[in-house]
DNA sequence: CATGAATGAGAGTTCATTCAT
DNA sequence: AATGAATGAACTCTCATTCAT
């Protein structure tokens, strides 16, 4: 109950070997298809066990999100910080995001459809999660308007959910159509739009 | 199962009854949270009556969609039929869009976070739907090429995912943050990113 | 829901095979230990038909003991209403009652040891179905003082418990000991101790 | 589990820390829905630790009403004790139960309600504990009898149920209809019915 | 076509109890 | 003796779907 005990808790291994097992599970099964016993047993554990370290089922796709996906926000921050350049840096984030699902389908596939299977309650709560997302995306466009490489006259926080929602369906159809062709081939298609616009000069 | 009992049932009043039924209470519970049962009382048939209409309840849901949308892709092609500019069409499309979803809430909830707690063959299906909404980006952009008004070198398939993803999102997040601004306000902000880019010239 | 579908329902001879299959169910394994799945199995129903005619596994029990203790309760009062001598009457009453746990120890078995393993709000219910059993006693009570055979001073709300409570408690132990002698002879017993009380002239 | 062992265990404060810890959370939640973990924190023990003193969750229950209700019973062989007249000690001995349901509500309802809904096996122990209170019922009649008191021709062994059974019936009404009066108070009308029965004379 | 009573598979969660430390 | 993390059996109730009428 107390932050200690839920420290230790997650210092435990076991708190993720059910979250890596519940990675492939709702992989192959799908959120709700998806049975806490077989967790469980993927896992190494006993079914009670689960209850634990997490206190519902619904609580184990958020809490594996959370983890999964603060480590990448990190890594992101990371490799944009050495970036001077707005477009670049754009296009890294970009490129990073593709390939970043190209690495790991399995959990790609959660994050991008079983994620949404979610009610609004618990959609709200993943919203605050993908917030810090958003916000980099923000800041890029932040800096290159200060640096007055971007207009300065473009809706920054609609921008954010442009580029956002732009990529999030590319990779998103690429999923569902059974990723026939490479996703991070599509950066720089992805870029130029957002850079140049569509319109012939 | 044949065409012309398909189309004979639905033809009867009480294959419209049961949508619209099952639209209402979606909307108040969402899919999962949806009986059949309650959708049968609300539509004033008995249970069993569904089924006569809907093989099994994710049809309802697909069928609502497909009808739904069907009706809206028609409109909308009607809407742009009547406009040359394509940067006009553009602006167009992006407008009804938004407009659409500011002038039925419970449908949109629907169609924005019901429709997508679907496992992945129903969203293969939903895909289905929703590719002549894709192919009018696709013909607006081609069309805009051809003029000379859209750069000849931008990747049409990838386009109209940018485009339509980016203003997907802009929705969803609408919906969930609990629609306190207005969308439609939002119409010329999105266009001008992707006709112009976000690069100052 | 409404009262003609209760009445319909009643009616069905479902309602009548579960409740005697909760009945020797429940005499067989007791009430917690006693699964629904089982009393499904034993009335030759589905376990969700179980939930077409009762809300809760608690309510099976319940009813089950409303149908036949109000049933029981209508033979009480028939008999009692034959006999004028209000001592003979208090024989009655008492001789039936044991009668009655002899002639269906499993129904008994029930009664006496499952019904009380209930929670408090549960009793409260069980608490009024036994109310007019209790109101047959102190009726029987008031006539006695009416026609002078009772003493006039008797505080009737209470020996009406000090009667049941006597009895029942005859009864659970008759119950728990093995049934190991003849309960209904204990009949001249337990009313000489009421009727004459215990003291010497 | 040998005699030294066990002696040696009750010397332990822990147990009755246990024990004082499981009447309050019986007394609050009810057996069933009491949990062990629940007595274990109550008694700032660890859960496992309850296992050395106790074999099953059941056995602290039996164990808390043995040690409890063998306190009272010598307090009550002692108060009787100075008591020679047969009828004044009838009169104590339901006081001193009424008075004692009154002095601790929470063990009562816990020894009134909670420790009936024991199974058949249990309810046998739960009888060996009480037997020595009937035993005390029985001594006090047979004295009785032998003072010429009471009348020879009472079944003993009948009426000390009765007289058992009837008070705790009283207790029983008072404690479910939620106290509303002094329980106490109704000490004198329950001995009149049972000294000198309810016929006028 | 329509009904609605009946079906029965299905799974999350609790919690008494154990046992390695 | 004490701990408390781990166990895993146990079970009610829901609800999409069927089918006799």
């Amino acid at each position: 109950m107390d932050s200690r005990n839920v420290d230790s808790k997650k210092k435990n291994e076991k708190y993720y070997l059910i979250l890596n097992a519940a990675s492939k599970v709702f992989a192959t099964y799908g959120f709700h298809r998806a049975q806490v016993a077989r967790i469980a047993r993927e896992a190494g554990v006993a079914d009670g066990t689960i209850y634990l370290y997490f206190k519902r089922k619904e609580d184990i796709l958020i809490e594996l999100f959370r983890y999964r996906f603060g480590n990448w926000i990190e890594q992101v921050r990371q490799e944009l910080a050495r970036i001077d350049d707005v477009r670049e840096a754009l296009r890294m984030f970009c490129k990073l995001h593709y390939e970043q699902v190209e690495s790991d389908i399995d959990y790609a596939y959660v994050a991008q459809l079983e994620l949404r299977q979610a009610d609004i309650e618990m959609r709200r709560e993943i919203g605050q999660i993908f917030k810090p997302y958003l916000t980099i995306i923000e800041e890029l466009l932040n800096k290159g308007i200060e640096q007055g490489v971007f207009r300065p006259d473009i809706n920054v926080k609609l921008a954010r959910h442009l580029i956002f929602g732009a990529m999030d369906e590319v990779v998103t159809s690429w999923i569902i159509s059974g990723q026939k062709y490479s996703l991070s081939a599509q950066t720089e298609g992805t870029v130029q739009v957002f850079l140049k616009g569509i319109e012939a000069e």
